[in-house]
This record gives C-alpha cells, structure tokens and sequence, in this order.
RNA sequence: GGUCCUGUGGCCGAGUGGCUAGGCAGAGCUCUGCAAAAGCUUCUACAGCGGUUCGAAUCCGCUCGGGACCUCCA
C-alpha cells in the first residue's frame, strides 16, 4: 500500500496518511441540507472527495465513506428570528416536511449519479438519529457543559475551553481562532437573552407552536442543533476516533468546531485525526451563495437554463472542470472556463479511446526505437503517481495526461511509430490513463448528442426531404418521413413550409 | 473591526529558490477534394516597490487589488 501525503486542517500542514487501523479507513463527510436544490457549490466537495474515496481504495484500503443527509433543517443561531429553513418552505410549497426533503433528497442523488460519484457507505440521516443526538446531549449536560433555558439546550463554550484547552482541545483548535479574541470583539447581540455567552451555541432547540418538525426530548418538544447530528452520525458508525473528517472550507467554523467541542466531552478525544476542507466555487470572483443571490442549480448548469449561463455544461464537463484545479484553491467559475474544460476533457477522452485501440499485445518490443520519447514518456507516467500522493495533485496529474496526448496521437497518425516506445511503456500508458481517468477521476463516456444538436440534425434532413420533395422525388422524402417517425421522431408539416417535429 | 487566504501570459489554472507546467483561445505550417480532427512550430507571465540571496513567480517587508471566515452556507 503506497502512502500519500494531504494537508491537515488541524495542523495546518501536508502530512502523510496512515489510518488507525491498517488497511482500513474511516471517512465522514458532512452531507448536504436537503431544504433546496443543490447548486454548482456543491459539487465540489463531493466529487472532491469521492476523489479521495476512490483514490484511498485505489490504493488497497477499504472505506467506510458517511456521508449524511441533513433532513432535521438548520436553524439560525443568534438568529434574528429562529427559522427553520426547511419547515418554512413546507408551508410556501404546501407539503409535508418530509415530503420536500425527500424531493430535494431524490434530486441529490440524481445530480450523485449524474457526476458519477460513488455512493457511500451509510448515508445517516438527521431525522434518523434524534435518539442518538439526545443521548449526547444529555451526556453533555452529565458532566457539566451544557445548560438548559426554556426549553432549549446551549453549550457552554467558556467552560470548554478553560477545561479542555489544557488537555490540548481549546475550542478553536481548528480553525486557529483565538477564543479570547472572539470574545472581545464587540458584535451586536440582540437576541442573546437565552444564551450565557455570544460562544456558546444550541445543542436543542424549542420549538415553537407552529413549527412544523418537532421531537419529544427531556427538555420539552423541540428540534436538534445544528452541530450535534454530525458527532452523533460519525461517532456511531465510525466510532469515537476515526481516520478522515472532510467538508468545504465554510464549515470549518463553527461547524466542525463545535463538533470537535462536542465529542471532545462525551469521547475525550478530538474525533477525526485529518480534517480535509475543499476550497470554494467562486462565481464572478464572489462565493456562491443563498444570500449573495447567485446560486446556479444542478440542473439549469447542466441544461443552459440559467442568465449566466451562456450553454449547458454536461456532467463530466463540469467533474472534469474542478479537477482541473487543486481542491483548496478557490475556483472561479465562468463560460469561457468552462468552454475550454469541455473542449479540452473532449481531446483528452479520445486520445484515451485511441490509446486503447493499440495493439500492444501481438507482439513485444523490448527496445524503444526511440529512447528519449521513451523516457519522457516514462519520466511522464512516473510522476502520476508522486502528484496525486501529493496532496490529491488532480491538476497536475491531468496535465501530465495531457502530455501524452501529442504522443498517443501521433502513434495513431503514423507522425510515431508505434516501435518507437516499448511495449511495456505502451502498456503502461494505458494502465495509468484507465487508472486515473477511470477509476479514480471517476469520468465516464457521456452521450453526444443533446436536444440542442439533434435539433440542428434534423433541421438538415428536413431540409435534404424539402429538397427532394420540390424536386417530385417522394420516395426519398417519404422514406426520411417514415424511418424518422419508426425511431421515434415524427415530422410535421407547417402551413408555412415549415417544418416541426416532435419526439414521440 | 478581528482572523486568514490570495494576486501567474487573452481566459482558466499548476508550480514555494536555479530546470518546458497543462488546458482553452491566437498565429504560421503539414496533412486533407474542401472542411473538421490531428501533428509540428510559435507569441502574450509571474500586481507594484524595496530587501535577503551567487540566483526569486517562489523567502521577508511595505503599498495597492481580490476573496473567505467571524451569521445559515459545500
């Protein structure tokens, strides 16, 4: 089992991974919030680290991938008005709470698949585990960190971090703030009556007369925190210390803070040992975001149908895109980026096609006709390997890829003879392109043809029918006409010598 | 205001002390009935100023610009 390197949220530096136990790897991503439609922002850390989730069982170990589903809604903290986001939108569409979540659920997993992201392993839900997320909290409570005001639960960050931080878990370890600093800094709290400290954030809420999701609990009918089912989630099925905690950079506070602050109580232990944080989508060098109004859903990306968007962007375009640059690099998103990722996934797609139509199996040539492009070329496939275990390097081991393009084309248009490399190179090069663009990059052949591109074939054939027709030949007209409509594609005949059709 | 990241050629993006990144676009050539594809060649870089160094895109300082987190957020 070869090793890797990644670089530690935690320690702020690249370390090289080993898992607690050999061979086998525990992972915990935080999953999305099924209150909406996923956009183009969350794409990246699921096909970031479904990347990783392939690469780590490229490597030999087998994974435990969680990755959750937050179906209980989140709540605003020191919000100005306490709104679940989820019960709020159940009464605009008119459905059941449950019912919208497993909508949004559903389309998630549709734009999964579409991206041709692996399934994890378990796939918790929040709603699932209330039970698990009571018993941490009250266990919470036992030893003296959390406090109960009306109905609601808080933890009590300052108690925390003066007990903790001397066993090496200061609240901020993490995120590297400085919770003297946090506390200082003069913020406007208007609705702090419940809460001891600005710090301390709700482990239960109350829940309102007409809030729509609510749970029995020992402290009244309310609803979880919003930190609490992740520690829940993992510390089961994962235990109380396990290998990887990955998510994007926005939940590194307070988010994956207040997990650690949490386990840190009722485990004693930070719960994760790698904490992985993906970058950022940027969309005209802005954050996508619900409150910078420029979100782009999944499908209208995929389909064109959005102002910003000049064409739709297939799947594999938009995986193929993000791949292109390092995960902790923010990446900006735009048309002409996206043109060229498209343009340039295409090239590199087919020279992988052509290098696997090579004949490298009649016949061995164990001496390169010629050694310096043989040794490029090995030079090349070599360092594959030494990128991606740097820091899941995708970008670089794409570009080395593209190297190879020249060459594999070249090959294919006799400019290089095919006994110009040996035969184990040549094997080589398809192992590592199939490996990397296959197994690991996740990328898959898509269909060509789209809406946009059949319509202007068929515009072409009405056409060639028109002219026929203008020239009495019906018979060939009237075989575009009928063989059309036996695939399924009926044509129509405008009163203005137009012509429509219709796919039935 | 606090904390942190960042500024690479027309666009996107690797790269942390010396060695071609790569993709897309542009130009020329080859191939081709024409075109497309493909191949070959090629032009545009390291925000600015100062410092460290034999040598800096890469380290340090300052200036200017962009962004993130501190609030739900991938």
């Amino acid at each position: 089992m070869s090793s890797f390197q990644v670089y530690n949220s935690l320690t702020r530096q690249k370390e090289r991974f080993e898992s607690l136990i050999p061979g086998k790897v525990g992972m915990y991503v935080c999953g999305p919030t099924v209150s909406g439609e996923s956009h183009l922002g969350h794409a990246r850390p699921f096909i970031t680290f479904d990347i990783l989730y392939r690469y780590l069982r490229h490597l030999g170990y087998e994974v435990r991938y969680v990755r959750n589903i937050t179906d209980a809604g989140h709540f605003e903290e020191e919000g100005r008005e306490s709104e679940d986001k989820i019960s709020k939108k159940a009464v605009l569409e008119k459905l059941e709470p449950m019912e919208l979540v497993q909508k949004y659920t559903n389309l998630f997993h549709w734009a999964m698949r579409e991206f041709n992201n692996l399934e994890p392993s378990i796939e918790p839900t929040a709603t699932g585990h209330i039970v698990e997320q009571i018993v941490m909290i009250e266990r919470i409570i036992a030893d003296g960190y959390a406090y109960v005001v009306n109905g609601s639960v808080y933890f009590d960050v300052e108690k925390y971090h003066a007990d903790f931080g001397a066993k090496g878990m200061q609240y901020g370890i993490l995120s590297g703030r400085i919770i003297e600093d946090q506390l200082e800094t003069t913020r406007e709290l208007e609705f702090q009556d419940e809460k001891r400290s600005k710090m301390d954030f709700a482990l239960w809420k109350n829940a309102a007369p007409e809030h729509i999701m609510r749970w029995k609990s020992p402290w009244g009918i309310g609803f979880p925190g919003w930190h609490i089912e992740c520690s829940a989630m993992s510390s089961k099925y994962l235990g109380e210390e396990f290998d990887i905690h990955g998510g994007g950079m926005d939940l590194q506070f307070p988010h994956h803070e207040c997990e650690i602050a949490q386990s840190a109580v009722c485990h004693h232990k930070i719960p994760a040992r790698f904490w992985l944080h993906n970058n950022m989508i940027t969309i005209n060098g802005r954050k996508m975001g619900k409150s910078y109004n420029n979100v782009i859903k999944l499908s209208e990306l995929f389909s064109g149908a959005h102002e910003i968007l000049t064409q739709g962007y297939s799947p594999m375009t938009v995986r193929f895109f993000i791949l292109q640059t390092h995960y902790r690099s923010t990446l900006d998103f735009s048309n002409d980026a996206l043109q060229a990722a498209e343009k340039g996934l295409r090239r590199l797609w087919e020279a992988f096609g052509q290098l696997n139509k090579l004949d490298t199996d009649s016949r061995a040539i164990i001496a390169a006709g010629d050694p310096d492009l043989e040794q490029k070329c090995y030079e090349v496939l070599s360092r594959l390997d030494e990128d991606m275990a740097d820091d899941l390097n995708t970008a670089k081991v794409l570009a080395g890829l593209f190297e190879l393009v020249p060459v594999i084309n070249s090959i294919k248009d006799g400019h290089i003879k095919i006994d110009a490399l040996t035969t184990a190179t040549l094997r080589m090069m398809k192992d590592q392109f199939s490996t990397y663009l296959v197994d690991i990059f996740g990328l898959k052949e898509e269909r060509k043809q789209d809406d946009q591109k059949l319509g202007a074939v068929l515009q072409l054939i009405a056409e060639i029918r028109k002219d026929a027709r203008s020239r009495k030949d019906y018979a060939t007209s009237d075989k575009i006409r009928d063989q059309l409509l036996n695939a399924g594609i009926q044509l129509k005949d405008e009163k203005d010598g137009g012509v429509s059709w219709e796919l039935v």
